[in-house]
DNA sequence: AATGAATGAGTATTCATTCAT
DNA sequence: TATGAATGAATACTCATTCAT
């Protein structure tokens, strides 16, 4: 059953949140899936491996959808809406998979000079593809800096995105709905 | 001699951002600092001891230097440009140290929870304040959301010094100099 | 049927003698006989009761007929080729059991206490009878040492056995034929 | 201390004899040697190197040593009678490192091939170079198959050793000493 | 204070064996 | 009988920390 992948990666996440990469000790993901130690190895490589197919499964999938909406969406402060909402609602329902993703991943070098690393440079490089679209069509600004205007918009969504994810309290002090308001209201007034 | 403790940090800085806070090894500290491994204990309890050392080293300076020039500085501009001056000059000179506290921080559960957090805390706090007053003042807009905006801010720059301390190309995309003209641009357009 | 079992006794000689006895895994051993590894297990008891089938089914026969053989022999000399010949044909057209038989077998410590030590003292048994009877018959000398001298022939044929069944050339460096002549010329010095 | 590295030595030598190699546990060594498990990996590599440098403790002397008497004894019989002194001297006080010579070296594949299988063929070097020079010198027949014999000579001296160590009586049912007589009486029947 | 040899708790991973289908 | 997914006991090795010198 492909479900066992899906059901060991979901204890992964459940253990990889609450105790770290580190942390986490490979039987009690095995508890948390309700099976034998040995049985993740059928599925799994190993520990690193895990996370990386935690990453992989969101990322694969993501970058590719994200890329195909942005070429239906011509207007350029619907695309930034779009990838807004489609990042938040992502982890709005999961707040340890955004543990997971966003403070775990950095642990192991390896997935975060790989994957992680890869995975910014392709959602900024979405950034600035919307921001020069932006420009040509004369709606932003000339002077925007490609270089380092992508990164604002992402290191507030990540900032955001991990405060919120930190948060212990059982209910965040503000809800991702309102978040997207407010960078989407801030993102007008940079570009414009 | 409190000598030996900064030869062991600066020790530590270098291994730790090399390779990692769980990478990182008590020998190869100690050899980085010309010293045996025991000595290291003389002077830190232990390893996260050593992680913590070097943040607060920082931070415990920081924060407070930075709440008596919020004092002393009375236009919110200003008051933000020094923030952001004084945060993007302290790793300007040291990409090993950003890759430590932006990075491997967060690696140890309790530092982040800890440590980490109350420094955010401290500097989202430090952040509202500006706005608040800018607020009173009249020079910003009355609309600010003072739980996102700050995170807003606050991201941006964490998401511009990530960047710019992962790229491992010998001289980094941009400067940390242009990023503040940019981050200050982007901030007036923010909060008017 | 008792086929399959001779099919992964075959399967067990090969991947014993490639991999060693405790470099062998099961599920090799099932892929060679182009079963599962659970088959293997309707069949024998465990893995080291493979290679205690591989030993005995080698064994039972051999030792009784050689005792018989002996019996219908008169003549010592006579006795001792078919020895050596009925030993090394054995093995000449396999030198993948000879591996096994020589070296794996000494890896299980309960089968090389058990089954090879009996197997040792069989064939010394054998020997020391031929021996006896060609001094009682007066065609050996009446000095030969009944506990050294058969484990003289018995080392030496071992020991061509071993630098045999090693040589990691195709074509090993003599043939066993060969070996066979000089061993019973050196025999024939050794008794009379 | 050098001491140490010889104290765990000694340890591994019992413990692999008893246990066998791949029965020893890391564990019953470290209690052998009255030290801990972590020390015993601050002098060797791993398990397979206890093996092995307990094989090359004794191997790296031999063969210098024996090489060196040969050139000083002219007389090819002596040579023998040296070599066998020797040999047998070597494990007549110790038949647990016979145990561990004989057996468990062959039990790793990688130590049997490279080291086990040089030192086999040191030796059958060494003797075969003795048969030359006794032929040459007319002393011994001129008809010695100089591939065979040697492992005639080696593989009894390997057999007589083999069940004289495996022997669980508490004496051996012969000395060392008795074998050699006999061993050199057989050689001079077989090279004259 | 400094040393570095000794410590030993801690854990990912393997793989022979089982058993539900 | 045959299967092969699931099991989980078993263990070599690491490395932060200690402590006798």
């Amino acid at each position: 059953m492909d479900n066992k992948k899906e059901i060991i990666l979901k204890a992964a996440i459940k253990v990889f949140a609450s105790q770290g990469f580190f942390g986490a000790r490979t039987r009690e993901i095995a508890k948390a899936a309700n099976l034998s130690e040995g049985t993740i190895y059928n599925y799994f490589e190993n520990k690193e491996d895990l996370l990386k197919e935690i990453f992989e499964s969101i990322w694969k999938n993501l970058i590719p959808e994200l890329e195909s909406k942005m070429k239906m969406i011509k207007n350029p402060d619907d695309r930034v809406d779009h990838l807004l909402t489609t990042t938040l609602n992502l982890f709005d329902t999961n707040r340890e998979l955004a543990k997971v993703f966003l403070i775990e991943l950095k642990k192991s070098k390896t997935l975060m000079m790989d994957s992680g690393y890869r995975l910014i440079q392709d959602i900024v490089r979405l950034i600035r593809g919307v921001l020069v679209e932006g420009m040509e069509l004369g709606v932003y600004r000339k002077d925007l800096d490609l270089n380092i205007e992508p990164l604002i918009l992402y290191g507030s969504v990540e900032g955001i995105l991990t405060w919120w994810a930190l948060d212990d309290k059982e209910v965040p002090d503000f809800s991702l709905k309102q978040a997207k308001d407010v960078l989407m209201k801030g993102y007008f007034r940079l570009v414009r």
